[in-house]
DNA sequence: TCAAAAGTGTTATAGGTACACCCATGT
DNA sequence: ACATGGGTGTACCTATAACACTTTTGA
């Protein structure tokens, strides 16, 4: 995370030539996840305005880019990963969000296993870091609004979408997947209720695997079956965590 | 209805001498209901491209103009209708979902009483006509997709939000409720057990009114109360129906 | 007195909540 | 043997669904 010489890449300097009258860009909220805490990615600004105030990435979108394709080049450009989907939740369009002109912002999110940034990505801006969502800065533009309304996207689709398979090892316990869940709700969930509700769930397989090495009886192995959670989807059935 | 000879509006025609590049325009879903039928407010194109064909009505965003109060202005245009809020739902951002070059479009939905529509409105295109949902034509650009988020967007909002007062009297009886949610989901509810929620919701207020001159038992008159809504929305009940 | 819709009550079942207790493993 | 979490069972409560029945009006 270390500051960069190189040359700032900004997400909101457009050739400021007397041109700039309006754009779009994305903004996305990634959320990190890794034992028990939930982190968000935010960048602290190089360049006017907000100069050193932390902010979403997010970047204008190109011409010939489709807007899902642009966020998910950003998560990309930021983490490496590949083939992630961001999920777009809301368009932020006051006239007056960007100081320097019309931008209208697209906001997606995305929720990853927690990382170390790599050094690539701070050409990005000052400095890049992971945040506790239990302690977020002041940033720049409308971004909090942007964050919490993401926040809230995450809470409710996590509890209908299989987001957590993005942040659990393909075999996992039961346990690793309540946490995931009381984390990102702020709730305890009954052990013995949650593991009746996952039996409901079909898609979700036990394995005749079981945890080795660890100091208490060995917990039983699950994976996410994607073709029976499509089944599953198909039919109707609304079952939510 | 009739077709107007004054010069058309166009909503996606844009200064084409070569500069049009990219712009942003919001898509309005205008849901209408009276009588147990649900209907869609669709324009037919006076001008290239798709030119006859039916289309959802939108604009392009003014420099100077918020988002939402964009597709506030086109709900107002077509309808008089003030005050009214179109809510947001999903951004379309194909490159090329647009022919004659990049436009991005926010799609919002309302549902408002059906009604006819002044001769006004009629400079907007060839013709502008209620739909019944059942039947919708082909439709330009992506706006069948759009117009399906939409859809679904209502479907899931109306249970949570009081979005329903728009299209019932000051006054309602709880049958006339409950025919709203039976158009609008395509489902039955159980007479019994649909009061039965009601009688839960205690911002639905049951009047000292009656019905008059109905050739059966007159109903009592129920109000919708913004306040005790509000306070019960605060409280974190989250009662659907 | 009849049709039509309002309005109420009963029962069965499914799902959620709280909690207690036993089990298997490493140290 | 004991600490640590894994795993199961039960009893209670509430929400929902299906359905039957009574009530009030105009014609």
């Amino acid at each position: 995370m270390a500051k960069s010489k190189e040359p700032k890449k900004d997400l909101y300097t457009i050739p400021i030539d007397g041109f700039f009258q309006s754009a779009f860009s994305v903004d996305c909220v990634i959320f990190g996840y890794h034992e028990k805490e939930l982190k968000v990615l935010l960048i602290q600004r190089g360049t006017s305005p907000y100069e050193g105030d932390w902010a979403l990435p997010g970047d204008l979108v190109y011409p010939h880019e489709d807007l899902d394709t642009a966020a998910d080049r950003v998560l990309m450009e930021l983490t490496q990963l590949e083939d992630m989907s961001m999920l777009q939740v809301k368009t932020f369009g006051k006239v007056d969000r960007h100081p320097l002109g019309r931008v209208i912002t697209v906001a997606y999110f995305a929720l990853v296993e927690l990382q170390e940034i790599s050094p690539m990505a701070s050409s990005w801006a000052n400095d890049i870091k992971w945040h506790s969502v239990k302690r977020i800065p002041k940033l720049a533009f409308d971004h909090k609004d942007i964050l919490m309304e993401c926040l809230d996207a995450l809470r409710s689709l996590i509890k209908r979408e299989p987001l957590w398979t993005r942040v659990l090892p393909k075999k996992f316990t039961l346990t690793e997947l309540q946490e995931v869940f009381e984390t990102v709700l702020v709730k305890k969930y009954d052990k013995g209720n949650f593991r009746k509700k996952v039996n409901g769930m079909k898609f979700l397989k036990r394995l005749e695997e079981s945890q080795i090495n660890v100091r208490h009886r060995p917990s039983t192995l699950y994976k996410f079956d994607q073709k029976l959670f499509l089944q599953y989807r198909e039919s109707g059935s609304v079952v939510e965590f």
